[in-house]
DNA sequence: GTCGTAATCAAACACTTGTTTAACTTTTTA
DNA sequence: TAAAAAGTTAAACAAGTGTTTGATTACGAC
């Protein structure tokens, strides 16, 4: 708690820090967007206002500016798998759980997911380097899938095989996951063209729950936690 | 069937027509592994034999070549999406079909996507780049997104609105039906980290028949056509 | 105020990019 | 066989690429 005072650059690095905090910002989503061969050096050094030296200067290169990116990246995505990976963790340690519990905890952690991927909360370029780099990884994005995305995968197998009440170890239960995950994230993977569909501007308000309880009540169905009947 | 005859450039096209196609085969493997960036001309035109002004001769520059690569992409698609749509739409000629039915039927669809999308028989750079461009389209992808993408969403929707006794023009319908595209899809989407996990290689032999079953066990419960009781 | 470090800057670097040119070979047509 | 068309080729083009240089400025430490 008191780094600020034992790290006197923390308080005091007034000039380079903004610049380099700017370089990596405008990089994420510039790379984000238009991949990284789409981007050039001097766009980002545009974008953030500097000279074209100083990614050179600060990361060492453009490959060192991807690097930084990757790693912010990183930060961002812990709010969104944290506290579901920690969720279903507690849910474990007194033994296996009840099926209505399982069933409220596959609500939330859909909801968890949505709520953040989709609302304005996490910053879109997170939403699509991830996407991006799950489709094509490069070599830098490792960390990333060790640290983020598959403890995230292996925590909701948990969930997923419980309810199905088949040992989380086996082959149908990595893929009753994968299953589970790909009718969330398709939400976040093809948001644009769902909205066009919808002829939706954005997911706000009650937009949102809709897409929240809709998701939910599939997830719910494909893990066999569904309520018998359903009003219509 | 006499196409050969009727057309004699198709019988005598010895001279161009050979580098031709070898400049799309190559440009849209290249394309789908690097994307458009991360390829150039020259890349294109060592890997196929050619020197590199024929790109331009031939297709107008790189970016025709792109465009040609996309319609042969659209060429490769129909098998995909085609025999599923007929099968929807036959379904329906007679009125509303049978539960019993809509559950084979949307086995078959599982199946044929699965089937094709994973074993060798459609090629890896197809399945790249639909997915690809679904996440970030060029407008040059419209025409492949309308007659192909869109149309197999919209008849699978059918399937799935008839499951879940809904209209199929309302928002849920489509949530629902994204849903189950999603849970379809992933397997090609994220067929590498899957592979991964299950220190699988390929999806040959049974492991195929292991993913459809596993993702068509998942839909039918998704959509409430699961059989009641299955076995352990 | 001076020194030394950190940061910025315009300019230049060597290299790659997509495209065009004009000479050439090959094939088709008559 | 001769003319015309189609295709291929090496070379050159201007513009853009990532990176480096050396001078210049801003700032904290003493």
């Amino acid at each position: 708690m008191t780094d600020v005072l034992k790290n006197p650059q923390t308080a005091t690095r007034s000039r380079g820090a903004e610049s380099r905090e700017r370089q990596i910002v405008v990089a994420a989503e510039l790379f984000a967007s238009r991949g990284f061969n789409g981007v050039s050096v001097r766009d980002v050094a545009a974008a953030a206002d500097v000279n074209v030296a100083a990614i050179s200067y600060h990361f060492g290169g453009k490959q060192g500016l991807y690097q930084a990116a990757l790693e912010r990246l990183m930060e961002e995505m812990a709010p969104v798998g944290r506290p579901v990976i920690e969720h279903i963790n507690g849910l474990f340690e007194d033994g296996p759980p009840y099926k209505l519990v399982l069933r409220e905890s596959m609500e939330f952690v859909v909801r968890h997911i949505l709520s953040t991927m989709l609302s304005g909360d996490l910053p879109q370029w997170v939403t699509q380097t991830v996407l991006r780099e799950f489709q094509q990884p490069t070599p830098d994005y490792r960390p990333m899938l060790d640290e983020r995305v598959l403890p995230l995968h292996q925590a909701i197998r948990r969930l997923v095989a419980a309810a199905l009440d088949i040992d989380s170890t086996t082959p149908n239960a990595i893929l009753a996951s994968h299953a589970v995950m790909g009718q969330i994230m398709v939400f976040a993977a093809t948001r644009g063209v769902i909205l066009e569909e919808l002829a939706w501007n954005d997911f706000s308000d009650g937009r949102l729950e809709q897409v929240i309880e809709a998701a939910s009540a599939g997830v719910l169905r494909a893990i066999g936690l569904q309520i018998e009947q359903e009003a219509v």
